[in-house]
RNA sequence: GGGCUUGUAGCUCAGGUGGUUAGAGCGCUACACUGAUAAUGUAGAGGUCCGUGGUUCGAGUCCACGCAGGCCCA
């Protein structure tokens, strides 16, 4: 931008850099303080407290860069604090990083070449640590906090980076374990196990992140049994048994793990899955068997050879063992869900369980690609298989170990255990066998061996060799096995009732996200895992002896209090006696650190004096965050009042990603230890792709750089651009090219209008102090832009109240490019160059345009401050000439009073009105400089001709015309035309509506007036009345005529000679002041112009308007001579049309 | 595979409760304006409203089933 004129009221511009602007204003921010005083002049009173606005930010992890992204999603946060704070409310934004969790490991792993099992090993074999590993990790976790803070300060966010809160400092983690406390009290944490990768001859669970390193999977050939489970009949099964003869019936299940099937304690069948009961023979025992599986997956298992049409065809009587083809027909299909409670007889009973099993549930997961479309479950030994058991509560098969604790029949060597008689000892997968066993030609693999006992015992249906890809572990190269592993869980499902309910009262942004994608995840609440096998993070506060014997600690005191008891007994050995006297030392030093090892490394003794030490979980990080309400204060063990002020928060926000993550997190903390929601509205929002709808990603090179885009763009543009392109929660295609139509559209014209404002402004040394003029006062124009103003207020607040900033936006976009520029402006151009009165005093109609232009100015700057901060406090302190923020105003009080329907209606008539007379000038070549007669409009009622009488002088100067003339129904000259109402008819016609639309369109002139006269019309089906009918005029006949929407204009289109002769003298002018231009005059400066007399028509016309182009170029003299020649080389020679222009101008 | 979500002009998006002629901006074409001027205005062209069925006198809009993209979860 460069500035041009300094000295005067209102700065002038001769260019606009956005960028600079908004670096600018954010020096000024920066000198004055304005956020931290835009917090400080909320503050109450002890005689009226604030009024508080609390917002809660997600933290960010700062061990990666900031994305685009980053901004969309800031700014949504932005926006609505800025604009809370514009209506009187103190809001307090803290800010905050997230610092633990797998991401900052994995990248430290990487930096340092080594993986998860280097960590914790001595130097000399290579290792790292735990102490220095996490020194790193908390190096990384903060690297780029400085981008960080460059971002939020260049794109404008305002949040307190001053006092942030950070995940990994002691006073956040105690917070975090009074909370965890607080649930083990409630009995809502607890010990129990999850079905995980599960690697025996490493000893250790698998991460997800290690499942899906390349090679991992790998193609196998295993044993594959089709196992029959024998159906009990039972009222639930009795359908089964109808047509079967007395002969037995198996439900048939498909496995690829045989060894799981002694685990087996349900069978899994979907809701809406067709399966048939089928009659035929087992091919082993060659007994006559009814089986039940997927109708789709028949062809799967059936030879169609053996297919019969009929149950009781011959075929099954001439069957004999060993034929190769046996006959099979369906006897009857149901619906999985009528399967649903279906018992069986257990099919390995070796181990028995607490509770009755056996029995058929749904799952959601159970397929017909392929198997039998009913899935053996084992809840030891599969997720899926956990989940749907412990959702129908069914029991897991168990033994108890030499503790008496419950575990599954294969031990973590991957052996069967004792209670697994036939199989004790063995292991369950053929490659847990060294390779000289396995060469033996005597071994068998177990799950070999459990197919021979299943089909000796008429139990298997089909053996077969299968390849499929199977995970291994990238450390033995074996299979891994799903195996139950410790787990410490909340029990959210506890109180999943009241999670619903409290969610019922969250104002979601979009609803849909709250009802549908939040709301079915806690209607299929599971308890929530808590336990991490990794180093940097929270650890579990919870310590255990070996008997199970267990403590949870929820404060830094209580742990020193523990410690301390313990120095205090015998039992500790010296080594932890010492290290415990290490810690308390640290701790009185307050030098101490809560996180691994030093925690790890405190041991504390029992009542019943054993040693008890840490569980060696840390904590999910997301609880992290969502006890950031709590944490970031320190509570309960400081800032309780600070608490109870700004919790729960007015407002969050953000990716609909977080759904199941931090507004979950934040939700199921608040709602079981605080019986609260922890945010009253929330708007979740979509994802940033890029111009094409791909998703961004550093790799592929799409991803767009913040930096790079507010550096060119500035950052107003920028966020304008991503709010008002498309709602938050939709996906925003990100198109930098956007962003420059936005800088164009927007910030250009309201630039320019400003600029408009600010050179007449100056040169009548106008300073603006208040409504001088009253609007009532002011000229239809003023009280109409000043309506729309109201309007526009309203409808900003209605908007920004419903968390709407993309309908806000574009709201303001539509009044300053549509309403202001387009049409306030140009047709007061005029009011603004001119308007000084004799004694050199501007006129009250000038004063009037001046006001009102300002305080529309004034107020967009402020309805436009959320969403363009920098470039809204340019302009409104360019507009104010005073010294303060726009950030620091009250929002405008919309004046019902000034909102004027009527006038809007009769403006908006007049622009229809314009539109439509351009258009037929245009059909007819009649350039809008070539003043026509008048215009003609039909009008059928009072009230429309009143209104465009109103507005009559705007059409009339609009589209250079000399008059607006109407003509009523009673002139007989209009032409009218008469169309259905669908939407009154069709209720009360129905199916005869299009015999009933078709009589319409008929009816005559004659016919319509007698609809008109009398109000009802008979038609052969009925009785129309006039409001069934819209009745319009679209032509007069002998009229150019032009129609839209019901408006109909008709054009005199008769050029006289005055009229001809003053286009001439229009264009004439028009000549003069491109002269003027090219001669680079001032816009003060008078001229003298000699014009040779070279056409009649020319001079005429001149002659006649003389006057008027006088004023107009303000010439203070204009003389025709017969010859211009040799009157000096100032003499020019122009085209105007069919004329040539021979002339001399000059200064006067 | 499940839940949620999106699909309207070349591009980005509007289109309460169903009403017969589906809109805007950008881009494109033409013209105008030239005292907001690297600005501005006006007009025009441009559509299988993702598809298929259904409900209805009438569907971009309601219902069902698909197709394609996206997010989350398996």
């Amino acid at each position: 931008m460069h500035s041009i004129m300094s000295g005067v009221k209102y700065q002038q511009y001769e260019s606009f850099d956005y960028a600079k602007i908004a670096a600018e204003v954010l020096t000024y921010w920066n000198q004055n303080q304005v956020f931290e005083q835009s917090v400080a002049i909320r503050e109450g009173s002890p005689n009226a407290p604030a009024l508080r606005f609390t917002f809660f930010e997600g933290p960010p992890s700062a061990n990666g860069t900031p994305g685009i992204h980053h901004v969309m999603a800031r700014t949504i946060k932005d926006i609505f604090c800025r604009y809370k704070t514009l209506q009187g409310f103190q809001v307090e934004r803290k800010g905050g990083w997230d610092t633990h969790g797998l991401p900052i490991e994995l990248q430290v792993e990487k930096e340092l070449g080594i993986t998860k099992d280097h960590i914790g090993k001595p130097e000399s074999e290579g290792g790292i640590s735990v102490e220095d590993y996490n020194k790193k990790c908390r190096e990384t976790v903060m690297r780029f906090t400085d981008q960080w803070n460059d971002l939020t300060q260049k794109m404008g966010y305002w949040v307190d980076l001053d006092n942030p809160y950070v995940t990994y400092k002691n006073e956040y983690i105690e917070s975090v374990w009074y909370l965890l406390k607080q649930l083990y009290d409630k009995d809502l944490l607890y010990k129990g196990y999850t079905i995980q990768p599960y690697s025996p001859k490493a000893g250790t669970g698998l991460s997800s992140h290690e499942l899906n390193m390349p090679g991992t999977y790998k193609d196998v050939r295993d044993t594959t049994v089709v196992a029959q489970f024998k159906v009990k009949p039972t009222g639930k099964s009795g359908f089964l048994f109808f047509d079967s003869s007395d002969a037995d019936v198996y439900i048939l299940a498909w496995t690829t793990t045989p060894w799981t099937l002694p685990a087996n304690s349900a069978l899994t069948v979907g809701k809406d899955i067709d399966y048939v009961l089928v009659k035929t023979f087992n091919p082993y025992t060659f007994q006559l068997i009814h089986v039940v599986l997927a109708k789709a997956l028949v062809s799967r298992w059936f030879n169609e050879k053996g297919h019969q049409a009929d149950v009781n065809s011959p075929a099954f009587d001439a069957y004999l063992p060993n034929d190769k083809v046996i006959p099979w027909a369906v006897v009857s299909e149901v619906k999985g869900q009528h399967l649903e409670g279906v018992e069986y007889e257990q099919l390995l009973p070796y181990v028995q369980p607490d509770k009755p099993a056996f029995r058929v549930i749904l799952g959601d997961f159970v397929t017909t690609e392929d198997g039998t479309g009913v899935v053996h479950t084992s809840p030891t030994f599969g997720a899926d298989d956990f989940r749907v058991a412990q959702a129908a509560g069914i029991p897991p098969i168990m033994v108890k170990d030499e503790t008496g604790k419950d575990v599954p029949i294969v031990d973590k060597h991957g052996l069967f255990v004792d209670e697994i008689t036939d199989f004790a000892g063995r292991y369950v997968k053929e490659e847990y066998y060294s390779d000289e066993e396995r060469a033996d030609p005597d071994f068998k693999p177990t799950d070999v061996l459990i197919a021979i006992k299943l089909k000796e015992e008429n139990k298997a249906f089909r053996v077969e060799k299968y390849e499929h890809p199977y995970p291994h572990c990238w450390r033995t190269d074996k299979p891994i096995l799903y195996y139950p592993l410790d787990s410490w869980f909340i029990r959210t499902t506890a109180k999943k009732d009241r999670l619903v309910e409290l969610n019922k009262t969250i104002n979601w942004q979009p609803e849909s996200t709250g009802t549908g994608r939040f709301g079915n995840w806690l209607e299929n609440l599971v308890d929530w895992n808590l336990s991490r096998s990794r180093f940097w993070g929270t650890p579990l506060p919870i310590w255990r002896s070996e008997t199970g014997e267990e403590v949870c600690i929820g404060s830094v005191d209580e742990l020193k209090k523990r410690v301390q008891s313990a120095q205090s007994s015998d039992v500790l050995t010296d080594e932890q006696r010492s290290k415990n006297n290490a810690f308390l030392e640290k701790l009185g030093g307050g030098d101490y650190d809560l996180h691994r090892p030093y925690v790890d490394e405190v041991y504390f003794v029992s009542a019943s004096g054993r040693v008890m030490q840490r569980e060696s979980d840390l904590i999910d990080v997301w609880f992290d965050s969502g006890a950031m309400p709590y944490a970031q204060w320190h509570y309960p063990f400081e800032n309780q009042d600070v608490f109870n002020r700004s919790f729960p928060a007015d407002f969050i926000s953000e990716g609909v990603d977080q759904t199941r993550g931090w507004f979950f997190t934040l939700h199921a903390i608040a709602g079981m230890l605080f019986d609260s929601v922890a945010f009253k509205n929330v708007v979740s929002t979509g994802l940033v792709l890029d111009k094409n709808g791909n998703k961004m990603s550093k790799r592929l090179g799409n991803a767009v750089d913040p930096f790079a885009t507010l550096a060119q763009y500035g950052p107003d543009a920028t966020r304008w651009y991503m709010i008002t392109n498309a709602e938050p929660w939709d996906n925003l295609k990100f198109n930098t090219e956007g962003i420059g139509e936005v800088q164009r559209k927007l910030f250009g014209t309201l630039s320019n209008t400003y600029n408009f404002f600010a050179l007449y402004a100056n040169l009548d040394a106008f300073s603006f102090a208040g409504r001088s003029i009253p609007v009532a006062e002011r000229p239809e124009l003023d009280r109409w832009i000043l309506s729309k103003l109201q309007s526009l207020i309203l409808e900003v607040e209605e908007q920004f109240d419903s968390y709407n900033p993309t309908k806000a936006g574009r709201a303001v976009q539509d009044f300053v490019n549509d309403q202001l520029s387009n049409w306030y402006v140009r047709l007061s151009r005029r009011r603004f160059w001119s308007g000084v009165s004799s004694d050199g005093k501007m006129t009250a109609d000038k004063q009037a345009a001046y006001e009102t232009l300002h305080e529309c100015l004034t107020t967009v700057a402020q309805l436009m401050s959320p969403i363009a901060p920098f470039y809204a406090d340019w302009l409104y302190q360019n507009l104010t000439g005073a010294n303060t923020s726009v950030h620091l105003t009250n929002f405008p009080k919309a004046e019902q009073a000034l909102i004027d329907t009527e006038l809007e209606t009769s403006m908006e008539l007049a622009q229809d009105v314009s539109s439509l007379v351009h258009s037929l000038r245009k059909g007819h070549k009649l350039k809008v400089r070539q003043p026509l007669s008048r215009v003609l409009v039909p009008v059928l009622s009072a009230d429309t001709r009143r209104q465009i009488e109103h507005v009559a002088p705007i059409i009339m100067s609009e589209v250079n015309v000399k008059g607006v003339e109407f003509v009523d129904d009673a002139s007989g000259i209009l032409k009218k035309k008469v169309k259905p109402n669908f939407k009154a008819l069709g209720p009360k016609f129905g199916k005869q509506i299009k015999d009933v639309a078709a009589a319409i369109t008929a009816m005559s002139e004659d016919d319509l007036k007698q609809l008109e006269a009398s109000g009802s019309w008979q038609l052969p089906v009925g009785v129309i009345t006039l409001a069934d009918v819209e009745i319009l005029t679209e032509d007069i006949p002998g009229w150019l005529v032009a129609s839209e929407g019901g408006l109909t204009v008709a054009l005199d289109v008769n050029v006289t000679d005055e009229l001809r002769w003053e286009g001439i003298a229009r264009d004439f002018v028009n000549r003069i002041q491109n002269l003027r231009k090219d001669r680079d005059f001032s816009v003060t400066d008078k001229i003298t112009i000699v014009l040779e007399r070279n056409d009649d028509v020319l001079a005429t016309a001149i002659e006649a308007n003389r006057d008027y182009i006088q004023q107009e170029v303000q010439a203070v003299s204009l003389d025709l001579v017969g010859d211009l020649n040799g009157r000096g080389p100032l003499a020019t020679e122009i085209d105007m049309d069919e004329f040539q222009l021979r002339l001399q101008v000059d200064k006067a």
